[in-house]
DNA sequence: ATCACTATACCGACTAGTCGGTTTCTTGAA
DNA sequence: TTCAAGAAACCGACTAGTCGGTATAGTGAT
């Protein structure tokens, strides 16, 4: 068979829907755009996605593979999990970071089954770190540690990182965090 | 003179605006809407505000009131500056937060000026930490931490809380954050 | 003939903004 | 005291444009 290098038009339409989501938000991401940025008329749009609703579920199936990916990874390496986790949400060219951020802006404009979504996901990865670093309280700081890198990525956009962002300075406090004593 | 206790039209359209983005998003947010729960008919929407761009630049001028009220109380007790920051981060409903969180759906609908005025806070808030901590890791991690909490708020709208901002989970983990030599 | 589209036209719903008109309150001259 | 004139606050119908979705005729490769 051997699947070509060249990402098919469905691949291609969800990258559209995904990219504008992320660089210009929900209300630019029409039909008409995602067509566009996908290299397609948006005849060819309904052809492969009967309604956006449609477009919208293969990107919530894209997200729910990548996070079942990095779910894997997490449970490989327990050891790293917790620094894995927080190290990854500052790498916001990652597939799974840009594809959870296009999410996250649909959550935003309040759709339901985008938030029920991410809150699933955040309860795996919530139970991958329980099992990988024991103490609960750990947990939901390393969760909101990342959670608080991921947000100011995704207000900044694919601009110019914060100096929050920064990785020496994530290093240090994922450091000092290593310190606590339970 | 006695003022009114009443709020007035202006101050309710601001209302209506802030919180129709905070629980139904950007798209809902519209100037029928608007009117409609502020208790007025599009026509009086529009005489107080000529466009939308109006109205929402009288909810930035808000914001910017409310995060120099917020400033200030940091600045008049610094030891608590940080504890504090964290905090008021949980109550989602307070006006600042809610404020906040009303600019935050405009930012990630990507509204540039919207994005400009979050980090313009954001900078002010780093700087009267650096201000009452002194040390810049541990204002960093404060403000991620407070991002976090803020950021699990804001994806689940006005509905229920999810485990991790339980406000005794998060007093546990400041309490191992103080833990922390420098 | 089927698949994977292109290109174009169209519809109904919705949205920001406009505009003529109405109500209510205040003011100041007859 | 009355009343005309303004101004502020507000109403609601209308316009122009956008968006999701539908439909359809045609094309080129397999």
């Amino acid at each position: 068979m051997l699947m070509g290098h060249a990402p098919s038009t469905v691949q291609r339409l969800v990258d559209a829907y995904q990219d504008i989501l992320v660089s210009d938000g929900e209300r630019t991401a029409t039909l008409d755009a995602i067509a566009l940025r996908a290299g397609v008329s948006k005849g060819g749009l309904t052809y492969h996605f009967k309604s956006k609703d449609e477009l919208t579920a293969a990107l919530f199936d894209r997200l729910r593979a990548l996070v079942d990916e990095d779910l894997a990874v997490m449970r490989a390496e327990p050891a790293q999990a917790a620094t894995y986790y927080v190290k990854s949400s500052l790498d916001v060219e990652s597939p799974l970071e840009r594809c959870n951020m296009a999410v996250t802006r649909l959550a935003q404009g309040v759709h339901p089954d985008a938030n029920e979504l991410l809150a699933e996901c955040r309860t795996q990865w919530f139970t991958v770190l329980m099992d990988a670093v024991g103490n609960e309280d750990m947990v939901h700081l390393v969760m909101l540690l990342g959670d608080g890198i991921y947000f100011n990525a995704s207000l900044t956009g694919t601009g110019a990182m914060p100096e929050e962002t920064d990785p020496a300075t994530i290093d240090r406090i994922i450091g000092l965090i290593g310190t606590i004593d339970f």
